[in-house]
RNA sequence: GGGCGUUUAGCUCAGUUGGUUUAGAGCACCUGCCUUACAAGCAGGGGGUCGGGGGUUCGAGUCCCUCAACGCCCACCA
């Protein structure tokens, strides 16, 4: 016997059994060819990240999914890592450096710079995965990559040479996203648009040679009428049709630029005018390149006005610019007019800033031919998405797909691996660094100055991490690997992504199924971020609740793929199943000793009914419970362990052994034990995957010798059990008229101290016999002096009555009977069966119910009347009695 | 402008292919209990007609249409 606290302290246990299992090895997988393997890539963090729900949510579904398949005898491997995330980690260096030493990076340069953030990496960076390990989760710890080590910078050269060589990398000069604060290239998918309140400024555009003549153009951007050099109009708008060929004197920039007409232009908005940006306007640069206009670039990399303006513009932040050229333009009464106008404003994902549309050089990748088979493995099924609904916003990005914009303006990354001479003009991606020009031998050879986008490295992380381009072992054995847990923000930069890499490069999908993840939100439905201050720290809470608390409390609130309202409180509810799991635990272990034996079933003619009673509900909860993780419904798995252990085991099964636990016979103690053991041996493993360390502690006291630890113990079996289908029938007779008689004590407020006499009648043969033989446990459970199981009974007078179907059942309640009370007690139980009755019967005298309704239906639905009517009329009977 | 999701008890949510009771759970609430596993607990109770409207069906919270509110995603109208 062991001695266990009252109350359940995860801190004595959690660290220890990490410590334990990462000793042990079990964390480690290798590959066992013959044996099925199971694996998982973790969605890597950046390096910079700490631990929030989020990550809380995403990982303990991964660890679930995991521990199942290691206790289902899959050798199960989940690879953990972290992303080096480009601009988030340089730009929280820089911030670093300057906090701490004053310096920008262009003080150390570049290598000096990289080579501080490495430094920074190494001691601040991964942070979040040490906080995963306080989470339990089972991560291949020794396999720990990181998207910028050497073996994934292979990886990721390899494949920017090979697209590079299909011609599906090239470089363009193209309107993209500018980050301004960033000074570097991003992709669509890292532009947010948000809606704003802004305004509509109506200019007047004075036209060339035309005294007092002026064309209007409205715009959410006046700065940007600097760069402008045409006006376009609608082809078809009469309005104009005058003035194209025309010039307009531009104000302020004082040059003259073209009306000019393009199908582009929306005769129905502002004026039906619009001024031309080529250069600061994706819109506006496709006009341009039809028109052959001039590109004039009016800003510098952090959108302050460059040389190409006015003197007294140049180095004005774009949005002081936008202020003075409206109060000049006003002074020369040129704002017509100005409206408010709420539009879409593209923000730096990273700095939160507006993004700007900037003309430059930047290298793409093709992304069409790289879309189809993404396509098709996911709508012919070999890729499932959960929950589906995914799918169509999957289909909808890739059937659109953009190319892919992948250089950036960083030190920090993956460098692109082009090589120039400058001597004869060579240009190639290699996969070596070349020390000459190849092509005519010059050593003037440069290599291009960008880095990578990080998710350029990221969409190879299901193979890359496994050893490629080189062909291994473990690439063998472990890809295609089973499940990503991911949430659906990142469909379009991540998950579309490796999808397409994994049929590009390996030739075969990346993994089975995605589950996508709902978002966490706090209870006002916000999302959580660190400038609302709503996001608890998942540190915290293990601290206050445990790790095991935290897990199953999230798992059980959160429906699949659907966001959740978090709040630290809806924890206390896993923590209080922990403590009730505890004490459950602890109950069994205090009245088995060495001579007990664990793991072993009763012989089944030893069986009484409540031990077949709750085997067949064990039974069920195995079956279920691997039903909904087939589903990935964790929610609804977490609930039936939930429920089974709280009110089936707990509540039921533990009181109705006590008698035998506390009585004579050692025998029928025996059998009682060993399958109350056997009972909380299967709950701890079916709770293992969600509660790892509580549910290893407990079973380190109910386990055999023999046995491993529950981390690589093995997964329930149904099939080990029986339905025991009349033992659950009585034992739900059984507890229906404990119930009964508890209710009735309850309501007329019976101490619990105080037994009462029940008297039984009615009913069949079979089910007084049922309760005769039970009779113990009704006396017990119902706190029962004398039990009169009859065929007919008198109604004593001084009693409570109620009525179990075709039973009636009396209590005896001498100085404690209430008339008033009883009456309204049983008038209410006659309204509830009236109640039913009538929506019954309603049904049966349907005619067209009873014609066309299955038979087995109507048939149902006709014992259930009979047995309405049955109790009706023995609830009627004593009411009758009661008020004489 | 397109697409998606949500709307069930005071709060947070279940309700899986339409037919087991008059729709469930946790929290909160009310009553009674420190009953030797557990007061982070035990026993009992009150509370919703399932966002509005229409339809299909013998039968709908569960399918269809429509309206409304909230939320999310995508989209180059200045």
């Amino acid at each position: 016997m062991k001695e266990l606290s009252k109350t359940y302290d995860p801190k004595h246990v959690e660290d220890a059994w990490f410590t334990h299992w990462e000793k042990q090895g079990y964390f480690h997988s290798e590959p066992k060819p013959g044996k099925p393997s199971f694996c998982v890539m973790i969605p890597p963090p950046n390096v910079t990240g700490m631990l929030t729900m989020g990550h809380v949510l995403n990982n303990t579904i991964q660890d679930i999914l995991v521990r199942k398949a290691r206790m289902e005898g899959f050798e199960t491997m989940w690879l953990p890592g972290t992303d080096h995330a480009g601009i988030a980690t340089q730009t929280r260096v820089e911030k670093f450096i300057r906090e701490n030493e004053g310096k920008t990076r262009h003080d150390f340069g570049r290598e000096a710079f990289v080579n501080r953030i490495w430094e920074w990496k190494d001691e601040y960076g991964g942070m979040i995965i040490r906080q995963l390990r306080k989470l339990g989760v089972s991560c291949d710890w020794e396999r720990e990559r990181f998207t910028l080590d050497d073996g994934l910078s292979k990886a990721v050269r390899e494949v920017f040479v090979r697209l590079y060589e299909k011609g599906l990398i090239y470089k363009g000069k193209r309107i993209i996203n500018w980050c301004p604060v960033s000074h570097t290239a991003l992709s669509d998918e890292e532009v947010i648009h948000q809606e704003k309140n802004g305004n509509l400024w109506y200019f007047k555009y004075p036209v060339k040679d035309e005294k007092d003549r002026y064309l209007v153009i409205a715009t959410t951007r006046p700065e940007t009428m600097l760069g402008d050099t045409a006006v376009a109009v609608n082809p078809k708008d009469e309005r104009y049709t005058d003035l194209v060929g025309k010039s307009i004197l531009l104000p302020l920039a004082d040059r003259e630029i073209p009306i000019i007409e393009d199908s582009y232009v929306d005769m129905e908005f502002g004026t039906g005018a619009v001024k031309i940006t080529p250069a600061h306007d994706p819109n506006d640069y496709n006009i341009g390149l039809r028109h052959k206009l001039d590109f004039l670039n009016i800003m510098n990399e952090d959108a302050s006005m460059n040389e190409n303006v006015p003197k007294r513009f140049i180095g004005m932040d774009r949005f002081a610019c936008r202020k003075a050229i409206v109060k000049e333009l006003k002074a020369l009464n040129l704002v017509e007019k100005i409206e408010d106008y709420t539009n879409n404003i593209g923000f730096s994902e990273r700095a939160h800033v507006p993004i700007e549309p900037r003309l430059s050089e930047q290298w793409f990748v093709k992304m069409e031919p790289l879309a189809k088979p993404a396509l098709e493995a996911v709508n012919s099924g070999k890729i499932k998405f959960n929950p589906e609904r995914w799918v169509k916003t999957y289909n909808h990005w890739l059937e659109n797909i953009r190319d892919w914009c992948i250089s950036r303006q960083l030190w920090w990354g993956h460098r692109i691996p082009v090589f120039s001479c400058s001597d004869c003009g060579w240009e190639s991606a290699e996969r070596k660094d070349p020390a000459v020009c190849p092509a005519c031998g010059s050593k003037n050879i440069k290599q291009d100055e960008d880095v990578l986008d990080t998710w350029f490295s990221s969409w190879l992380w299901p193979f890359s991490t496994l050893g490629w381009p080189d062909t291994n072992e473990n690439l063998k054995y472990y890809y295609p690997t089973n499940d990503m847990v991911t949430a659906p923000d990142i469909i379009f930069f991540w998950v579309a992504r490796m999808i397409m890499a994994g049929y590009e490069f390996m030739g075969d999908l990346p993994f089975k199924n995605v589950y996508f993840t709902g978002l966490i939100r706090d209870m006002q439905g916000r999302k959580m971020s660190k400038s609302l201050g709503n996001s608890p720290d998942p540190l915290d809470v293990i601290d206050q609740y445990g790790a095991d608390a935290l897990r199953f409390g999230m798992m059980l609130i959160a429906p699949k793929g659907h966001d959740i309202l978090f709040d630290t409180s809806q924890i206390e509810l896993g923590r209080n199943f922990m403590n009730k799991l505890w004490n459950a635990s602890r109950f069994v272990l205090m009245n088995i000793d060495e001579n007990t034996p664990l793991g072993e079933l009763p012989d089944d003619n030893e069986l009484e009914t409540p031990d077949r009673w709750i085997l067949a509900q064990l039974k069920n909860t195995i079956n279920s419970v691997n039903k909904r993780f087939g589903q990935y419904r964790f929610n609804d798995a977490a609930k039936n362990i939930y429920d089974f252990t709280w009110s089936n085991f707990c509540d039921w099964y533990i009181e109705l052994i006590k008698p035998r636990l506390y009585g004579e016979d050692e025998k029928k103690k025996a059998i009682a034990l060993k399958t109350a053991v056997y009972v909380l041996r299967n709950i701890v493993k079916l709770l293992h995957p969600y509660a790892p360390f509580i549910t290893e502690e407990i079973w380190q006291s109910v386990k055999t010798n023999k046995e491993p630890d529950i981390m690589v113990a093995d997964w329930p079996k149904a099939e080990a059990l029986t339905e025991s289908k009349k033992a659950v029938k009585d034992m739900t007779l059984v507890m229906d008229v404990i119930t009964a008689i508890r209710t009735i004590r309850s309501e007329m407020t019976v101490p619990p101290s105080k037994k009462a006499d029940v008297l039984i009648g009615g009913g069949t043969d079979a089910s007084r016999k049922v309760l005769k033989a039970q009779h113990d446990y009704i006396e017990t459970l119902a706190k029962v002096s004398d039990l009169t199981i009859a065929e007919n009974v008198e109604q004593p007078d001084l009693s409570s009555s109620a009525v179990v179907g075709d039973l009636e059942i009396y209590v005896s309640l001498a100085g404690l009977i209430d008339v008033d009370k009883e009456k309204e007690r049983l008038e209410k139980d006659i309204a509830g069966f009236e109640g039913r009755i009538k929506a019954v019967s309603g049904k049966l005298n349907n005619q067209n119910f009873v014609s066309r309704a299955p038979g087995h239906v109507v048939e149902h639905e006709r014992k259930k009347l009979a047995g309405y009517e049955e109790t009706l009329s023995l609830l009627k009977e004593n009411y009758k009695k009661l008020v004489g």
